[in-house]
DNA sequence: TTTGTCACG
DNA sequence: ACGTACGTGACAAAC
């Protein structure tokens, strides 16, 4: 197979010069685009290793796009000069890099890359073609030869059809007609006036396109306003579709031989490379002064990845031949490990070798299930509710091996990644869903595993996230009990104190208007009550949230019923009314742990979210009074004690913090008598409150501007504290020092088991995101090793509760707390579990300490 | 769908 | 891309 690589010469660079941090020469001449697109299109290279390469350009000569429509493009931002200074740099550079450059007067880079990408179709030779770019619009192209790589300066995603169809629910032929719709604000292209996004999709999935549309104007499922605006954008939407469309028949003159890719010129881009001062390049093409006195006048040598094709190719699996059988004993009898994938009605079964469709109701589910199984999976957690569906146990001797959470060890931060999405990323095929793939499951299990233990990321993986699935599934099922019949009653509460309030509310604001609009509400306040407004912040007016609200409690009572009427309406909303309803039979609800979703680790909730029941106000509190036990059982509740903060001591091996956490004093004090230099028995309460926020702030990166704004003091006072704190625990500011450098390095950061979280944003030009990244990298590792931690305890406690305590089942976690629901009678033993294996599941150089309670209900524990 | 607000660790 | 703290999810209003 022959694979052309066709760049996007212009994305590429303007991405490059607006993502990457400026960058001169000595002698003050701009690089930092070149760099940037070096590192992309390199990045490609090696992974792609092509056979033929193009960078394609735009000229500034107008286009045939503007003969067509005079305001094409028009009121452009100009490319800056820093930027174009660069371009010939750039395209020297690429030529050196062995790659072709072409540019054509009267037609845009999007022209010649199509027309060259094209050429997959009309060779001999079974050959694809890849468009790398940062622009959507060359997703048009997409088919079954062409794939489009999506570039940003971090990643790349490949789009072939099915992730097209996934993302946009059209075909990559209807992206122009959808355009012809929605107009393009950047290219100046006009669209239907009033048709957005969401219109165009929903217009093109009906009627496919722009004829299919007009054809059927009368249709009923275009409303009457739709219909009008249509009607009234016709001419516009047939010349936007023509000016979206790419052309595929540029003149480039140019046969797929004039293409080959040549290889490096070591000698010329050692030069270049000096004389722009990329020296991290020279490393990474392993060049050197050598190169120049033999490279020079020799024919170009191929780049050291190159010659390392067929090693890497071996490795990936053969092409796909599909093996169907429809005798299901075979895989009861043979099969140890088994992929399963979704279908409608059924499931895909892969036994390595053959591939069986199972009907959702076929017998052999049962017995196949009951097995010591490894079953390659997306999503084992919903196989696991599925099969429990059907009325199928999946035995404890199953074991998932689920690649969603593969993708999520490898990146957590990309979260979205879909198994079509995992298949085209990880193996040469294309899958789409709904069809029977499972067979793919196989090598693309073996592949990303490769990648996972190439980043570390195999304990993580294989001791934390692929056991906890089975656990997680079991909370889930067992749900957490509420007093439905209470919790209505507190919600009836609620609502009387809500009415009353409002009704407080309409007398003082001289009239009714409705009170959860923040719109309305800043319009009351500071219009016609004429309320002092500091800072109109929000960008539709005023700000009205509960911050802004308080410094303006001193000029009327409105605002203290405004608060509370909040408060109220929230509780109410959120939790007392809306829980009930998600009650099943038993009064037990069951939440959704989303297991691959957050950046650091953690898990998170949903659907409902159990993870935020309120219990900072004593009313919101009141709350935690409805979640109960069942008959004959309590809640044990067990919550490590400042984990974060204790990790923080171990991580940046602190002496003065880590000592204080072994001697077990009270932490905030400590910090308060060393912050304000004075004995620990001089403490007082405001001084313990403020030393706590700058512990809370050094875990989550600490700037003495937002402290100044949690505590209401100066900003300049709030650094006071900061450099007094650092001072007195220097090892902690070492730590955070190396821990944003170690990042940079990197490109990520790593918990103590190995999780990575890659954080981009470091380098960014944008200094403000410069500067979250390094908030990022301090917090990540000390979040992220607490959430490591937990998931440790849980596969733990799961453990000994099963062979000890049978009837005592984990029920809730809470980031640092777990609740588990035991028979009265052995509260004290699954207290013991819990405080040991939760105290214990690490060993660190300061204790961990757990407080464990048990009750009746969340709220009344001791 | 996006925005503002507010609930949690 | 986020006008200044890390990580989340839900609801109501406004677009």
């Amino acid at each position: 197979m022959k694979k052309i690589l066709v760049i996007d010469g212009n994305s590429i660079i303007n991405r490059a010069f607006f993502g990457v941090r400026p960058l001169t020469t000595k002698s003050g001449k701009n690089t930092n685009a070149v760099f940037g697109m070096i590192n992309i299109i390199s990045r490609q290279m090696d992974a792609l290793k092509p056979d033929y390469a193009a960078v394609c350009f735009d000229l500034k000569h107008p286009t045939f796009r503007h003969e067509m429509f005079s305001e094409y493009k028009a009121g452009r931002n100009p490319t800056p000069p820093e930027l174009l200074e660069q371009l010939p740099e750039a395209k020297e550079c690429l030529r050196l890099m062995g790659l072709h450059v072409l540019e054509l007067p009267g037609y845009e880079a999007d022209d010649i890359q199509g027309t060259v990408a094209k050429l997959a179709h009309e060779c001999e030779e079974e050959t694809e073609s890849y468009i790398l770019s940062g622009d959507r619009d060359l997703l048009q192209l997409i088919d079954d030869k062409i794939t489009v790589l999506l570039a940003t300066n971090t990643e790349t995603k490949a789009m072939r059809e099915p992730e097209f169809k996934e993302k946009y629910g059209i075909l990559p032929t209807q992206f122009v007609d959808m355009k012809a719709l929605m107009g393009d604000s950047s290219d100046n292209i006009p669209g239907v006036r009033g048709i957005g996004e969401k219109t165009a999709a929903s217009l093109i999935q009906n009627f496919g396109t722009l004829e299919g549309i007009y054809e059927n104007i009368d249709d009923s499922r275009i409303t009457k306003s739709v219909r009008a605006k249509l009607t009234e954008g016709k001419d516009n939407a047939y010349l936007s579709r023509k000016l979206a469309r790419i052309e595929t028949h540029v003149p480039i003159e140019k046969t797929l031989n004039d293409l080959k890719y040549e290889g490096i010129n070591k000698g010329g881009l050692y030069k270049k490379f000096t004389e722009l001062e990329l020296n991290s390049f020279i490393t990474k093409f392993k060049l050197s002064a050598a190169d120049l006195a033999d490279g020079a006048n020799e024919m170009p040598e191929k780049a050291a990845e190159t010659q390392e094709k067929s090693e890497v190719s071996s490795e990936i699996p053969p092409t796909r031949a599909k093996k169907i059988s429809e005798n299901y004993q075979n895989l009861l009898d043979g099969a140890k490990r088994i992929s399963v994938v979704n279908l409608d009605g059924g499931f895909g079964i892969c036994d390595g070798e053959y591939s069986y469709v199972v009907d959702f109701q076929n017998p052999i589910l049962k017995e196949l299930f009951e097995k010591e199984l490894s079953v390659i999976c997306y999503d084992g957690k919903a196989l696991l509710h599925k099969l429990n569906s059907l009325g199928v146990k999946a035995s404890h001797g199953v074991a998932l091996i689920d690649l969603m959470l593969y993708a999520y060890v490898l990146n957590p931060g990309s979260g979205d990644a879909t198994l079509p999405s995992l298949i085209s990323m990880f193996l040469s095929e294309t899958a789409i869903d709904g069809e029977d793939f499972s067979d793919l499951l196989f090598p693309l299990e073996k592949v990303m595993r490769d990648k996972v233990c190439e980043a570390g990321g195999e304990k993580v993986l294989d001791e934390l996230e692929l056991p906890l699935i089975r656990i997680l599934f079991e909370m889930e099922t067992e749900g957490f009990k509420i007093n439905t019949y209470g919790m209505l009653e507190f919600a009836d509460a609620l609502d009387e104190l809500a009415h009353e309030l409002q009704e407080r509310i309409y007398v003082q604001a001289l009239g009714e208007f409705n009170i959860n609009s923040p719109k309305q509400l800043g319009e009351v306040l500071y219009v016609k009550l004429g309320l002092p407004c500091k800072s109109k912040k929000n960008k539709n007016g005023f700000s009205t949230d509960a911050e802004t609200l308080e410094e303006l409690r001193q000029y009327s009572p409105i605002i203290d019923d405004i608060l509370e009427y909040r408060q109220v309406t929230k509780l109410r909303g959120t939790y007392a009314a809306a829980l009930p309803k998600l009650a099943d039979e038993n009064a037990r609800i069951h939440t959704d742990f989303k297991q691959a979703l957050t950046a650091t680790g953690r898990l998170s909730s949903a659907d409902p979210n159990l993870q935020n029941i309120p219990i900072r106000t004593k009313m919101g509190r009141e709350m935690r009074r409805y979640f109960i036990s069942r008959e004959g059982y309590s809640l044990v509740d067990a919550d490590y004690s400042q984990i974060e903060l204790r990790l923080l001591a171990h991580i940046s091996d602190d002496y003065n913090m880590s000592e204080a956490f072994r001697e077990g004093v009270d932490i905030h004090r400590k910090t308060a008598s060393a912050v304000f230099g004075i004995p620990e028995e001089s403490v007082n309460d405001e001084m313990r409150k403020r030393a706590k926020a700058v512990n809370f702030g050094i875990v989550y990166g600490i700037s003495g501007f937002s402290l100044a704004k949690d505590i209401g003091i100066t900003t300049s006072e709030a650094s006071k504290y900061i450099k007094s704190y650092l001072l007195n625990y220097p090892f902690i500011d070492s730590y955070l020092e190396r821990v944003v450098v170690q990042a940079k390095e990197n490109g990520y950061t790593e918990t103590l088991m190995g999780r990575r979280r890659y954080i981009p944003e470091l380098n960014a030009a944008n200094g403000m995101l410069r500067a979250f990244g390094k908030r990022v990298a301090m917090n990540a590792p000390i979040q992220g090793t607490a959430a490591d931690i937990m998931k440790l305890a849980m596969i733990k406690v799961y453990e000994r509760l099963r062979r000890e305590e049978p009837e005592a089942k984990l029920v809730m976690q809470v980031h640092d707390e777990l609740i588990v629901e035991a028979p009265d009678e052995r509260i004290d033993s699954v207290k013991k579990i819990l405080a040991e294996e939760m105290e214990n599941a690490v060993k660190l150089n300061v204790p961990l300490t757990v407080d464990v309670t048990s009750g009746k209900n969340w709220l009344d524990q001791e």
